[in-house]
DNA sequence: AGAAACGTTAAT
DNA sequence: ATTAACGTTTCT
């Protein structure tokens, strides 16, 4: 149990994780590639593919109802994924696409409340940005600043 | 360059 | 399912 995924500064600011180490890193579950006819005598009854709470941050996610379904579908996703043809969780395996977090000590970070009059707070339902009195200042930056001298 | 819109991801 | 907000694109 890894402490739960991490909270910056939601409620406690205050275990703050070095600035790199992030939270949880890439572990991706060890598929074992079952194919709909591999295996099938087995005296074990319990056939747990994860061993706890697989709770790796899926990307996408289309369509629902995939509650039951047959293990002939399982294994065509899984061939879909080997073959690339698309690949379930873009971030995880892209460290480049993935969404950094806020580092929850700036100043911003520690703004409890929108302002409310900001042009973020007033255009919340479109714009979808956090208020810019709470904008973390490492997020401001760009995630790579090869600046090349404008100006 | 900055603001707005939008799609999308991560947490409830 | 809902909500917050990052990242990218589009507009000004
Ligand atoms: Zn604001
Ligand atoms: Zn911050």
């Amino acid at each position: 149990m890894w402490v739960t995924q991490n909270n910056v500064g939601l409620l406690d600011i205050e275990g703050q994780r070095g600035p790199g180490l992030d939270s949880g890193a890439n572990m991706l579950r060890p598929m074992t590639l079952l194919g709909p006819l591999a295996e099938g005598a087995s005296g074990g009854p319990q056939l747990s593919l994860d061993s706890e709470d697989a709770h790796v941050p899926r990307g996408h996610e289309k369509e629902s109802g995939t509650a039951s379904l047959s293990p002939l579908s399982g294994y065509i996703q899984a061939e879909h994924q080997q073959a690339g043809l698309f690949s379930l969780t873009p971030a995880l395996e892209d460290p480049q696409k993935k969404r950094r977090k806020k580092c929850g000590a700036c100043v911003p970070c520690l703004q409890k409340e929108n302002c409310g009059t900001c042009g973020n707070c007033l255009n919340r339902q479109t714009g979808k940005q956090i208020c810019k009195m709470r904008k973390c200042v490492q997020l401001t930056k760009r995630k790579n600043d090869s600046e090349v001298r404008v100006e």
